[in-house]
DNA sequence: TGTTCAATGTCGCAA
DNA sequence: TTGCGACGTTGAACA
């Protein structure tokens, strides 16, 4: 990894284009041939960047672009689309090498999947009597995240987020018109799951006839004893 | 900006729960207190970050901690929700401050809104004999991308993307059903329009009787002489 | 390899 | 502030 801070100026072409007028910023050139150009704020986006695989070639200025101080160019070409982005360099006032190896990557725990998980597996949240049919259950448009039966032998279409929002009802609207036109499934009645719902999803989920369900993570997670390590 | 090659690993807890093992890593400390954790490779997104507005504390390791080797520990918490960010630091290899002063953006160019300008423009694409209504014909709930009268006196709404998905066509459905109620403009036919078209939205699309329509960005940029300038 | 869906998404605009 | 859609989205899982 190659850490560079130089007053620098940038154009993209690729998707769109794009330009980057003359500033101080950081240039990280990764191993892989990827580079980040960072401003010294903002989040972790990069104002411009090339993802990999991509190369980069580095030139000397024509003699107009020496005139206006430009001390170095560099373009960096992705390898197979006609993505491209050069780095116009100016004053160069840190430039470093390190060697990071290989990194072993994020652990993460806490998505959707587990909600999904857990709730197959405290089917019984959706309401007294309830059975787990399957979970993903396939349609033409997507998997369901969860099918089940309800006491009175109705089938319920279970959608889940993290956070309930509009286009996750919008989601479950779409699963419930396909299922409700398979005669062996309707009536399917839908409950929008998640740990947290939007006012606007749970208004637009009770003008179309969903039922809303707030999952308790810590609660769920609590009952499922295999779930309740850490790290 | 201040720049550290560090031996660190890593916890963050917030939305998500997730751990960081010991590796060599840069680490990003933003003016605004935001900090990065990149490894050598990957594409922009750091392998764990904080965004701004945060603050960072420095403290010692405890005993246990030190005998591990960790030299110090840096707990990066957000100010406004409960998400921390905490590394231990073990061999610091690099570590320089910077001074970049504020950056003046990004500038963009083509996007969704000249496809738009060159499809208004180039309106027969739609069909023989189409005329243009307006662009950005506004409704209770947003803007039709394009209003036209196709060849028999008809009213065609056009809903432009760039990549056409399944919300595309969820959107274009919203703006026809709202348009077919009003008796001046019913009956509406709906044009999807995007560089791509991806098949489930095509199916969708065709399910709701929509057209779909891909534009050839290039060959309409061809046409458009004026949209034709680069920088 | 291509497609689909989630994301600690982020970002920008407008109500 | 919040909602909403686009993004050079990125990334992972699955067919």
């Amino acid at each position: 990894m190659r850490l560079v801070v130089a007053r620098c100026s940038a154009h993209y072409t690729g998707r769109l284009s794009a330009h980057l007028p003359l500033a101080t910023r950081l240039i990280v050139v990764k191993a892989d041939g990827s580079v980040l150009l960072h401003s010294d704020g903002g989040s972790y986006k990069p104002l411009n960047w090339m993802s990999p695989p991509c190369a980069m070639a580095v030139r000397e200025p024509d003699a107009q672009a020496a005139d206006r101080g430009v001390s170095a160019v560099w373009t960096v070409q992705h390898a197979k689309s006609d993505d491209r982005l050069e780095i116009e360099l100016y004053d160069v006032l840190h430039d470093s090498a390190h060697d990071l190896g290989v990194d072993p990557g994020l652990i993460k725990d806490g998505v959707e999947a587990h909600l999904q998980t857990m709730l197959a597996a405290q089917i019984e949240l959706l309401g007294v009597g309830h059975s787990l049919i399957r979970r993903e259950f396939p349609t033409a448009i997507g998997p369901v995240d969860i099918l089940a039966r309800d006491a009175a032998g109705g089938t319920v279409a279970v959608e889940i987020k993290r956070r309930g929002e509009i286009d996750g009802v919008e989601q479950l609207t779409r699963y419930l018109e396909l299922l409700n036109r398979d005669p062996h499934l309707a009536p399917v009645r839908g409950i929008f799951a998640a740990q947290e719902i939007k006012p606007q999803a749970r208004v637009l989920a009770k003008d179309r006839g969903i039922d809303c369900l707030v999952l308790d993570y810590d609660a769920m997670r609590g009952v499922d004893d295999v779930d309740s390590r850490l790290f």
